[in-house]
DNA sequence: AATAAGTGTGAAGATTATTTGAAAAAGACG
DNA sequence: CGTCTTTTTCAAATAATCTTCACACTTATT
């Protein structure tokens, strides 16, 4: 399992970024400052940080030269659109990427995966999710039922994996939206309806598992119970 | 002129390296990690790689291996007498040979030169990719489909190449620039799209294998979820 | 049973990404 | 230096995706 360290200031993005991370499948650690980024980093053996550059007090830079003269860890660095840093000292540093702020979970995992890669740290093994007919390869975003492949959308198969992910939760439509389609949608609700029923109906049979909770939103059956 | 490219994380086994090899009439390019050799090894294009097994970071088992996903050039290992390695690891990663440390410069261009041998006559290694009907022949740079030859130019052979290797996974358009065009390519992400067309246009009714990921990236097909 | 609120559905419209053709630019080669 | 090939750029056309909306339908409440 792949294990993430967010180092951010402020909580709410922290939380953010966590619960983007913990939907794509990776195990996430948080922290709030430089210095305890480093503890973490020391106790906890991360394989990957994703480092906000404006802090106060140390800011990430001054974090990521620390931090490379006793590892070698990829970094990625989180940085708000507008603000003023600079792309060469952040790569000359010793950072792997950078992502501006604001960013879309796909943009984000996708990075990720991108640097974890380079770096060999990631064992590409394939990860699947299975239930009765329907298969989804997570890395290849191809998805089957009965044998036969079915061609989802971006937003599709995004919502598919986090239901069938997490079976047995129920989501509402605003986490929903939220996690799919990231923070800076401003659309109506019924939107996520749409995709569902698109969903149900590519998904053949197979589209009976997503259910609808009413008055609260939608889940991926739960065969334990 | 034979192009060498030394990795290794000590500056004082680098430069020994470079003279012996320098001294029998190689030309020289070091790096000291993974990540430096990775960018050499695109923007230099060695004949050969001699690479450290014990670095820190990424050790050269892993660089090996992430070359291999896009390079067929020829490998030796280096490592210290009684390092713990695995050499059965180092051959089943795609490493050509090895040479234990202390050597000397008569065993070291030795081994250099029988595996440019090996390598310089191209009958003796021939790796292919084979999809359906689609043959492609790396070390000589020919591709078939359905029995006929078709003339690739060089970009496109490398592209079709890295997306064959690597089916299934999905390739967004920086990462193809990156890897094919190399780091220092500063254009638009368009280009590749262009190839992309061509290729498919050259490769004919197995040009339906370089798939679409909409909104992310291409992919070659991979029929075996 | 009547009513209110929530959900399903099909189609249209808006939006965004890709494909494609053509042409310019850059190299390769004699 | 001209010719040929390869690579890159560009914009219009096309295609895929996403969103909205109206209306039918279902579920819960009184």
């Amino acid at each position: 399992m792949t294990h993430l360290l967010v180092v951010d200031d402020e909580q709410d993005m922290v939380d953010l970024v966590t619960m983007y991370l913990e939907n794509a499948g990776y195990t996430v650690s948080s922290a709030l400052s430089g210095e305890e980024a480093e503890e973490k980093l020391k106790e906890l053996k991360p394989d990957l940080i994703l480092l906000d550059i404006m802090m106060p007090g140390r800011d990430g830079f001054a974090v990521c030269e620390a931090i490379r003269s006793y590892s070698d860890i990829p970094i990625i660095f989180l940085s708000a659109r507008g603000e003023e840093w600079d792309k060469v000292r952040a790569f000359s540093l010793g950072g792997d990427d950078y992502i501006v702020k604001p960013f879309s979970p796909g943009e984000m995992t996708a990075r990720i995966q991108a640097v974890l890669r380079r770096f060999g740290s990631s064992t590409d093994k394939r990860e699947t999710i299975q239930h009765q007919t329907l298969l989804i390869d997570i890395h290849s975003r191809a998805v089957k039922v009965d044998g036969t492949a079915v061609g989802l959308t971006m937003k599709e198969f995004d919502l598919i994996v986090l239901l069938a992910k997490n079976r047995g939760r129920i989501f509402s439509r605003e986490e929903l939206l939220e996690t799919v389609w990231g923070t800076e949608y401003r659309g109506g609700t019924r939107t996520v309806d749409t995709h569902i029923k698109t969903l149900r109906m590519k998904l053949k049979h197979e589209g009976a598992s997503i259910e609808t909770v009413w008055g609260i939103g939608y889940k991926f059956v739960d065969g334990t119970i």
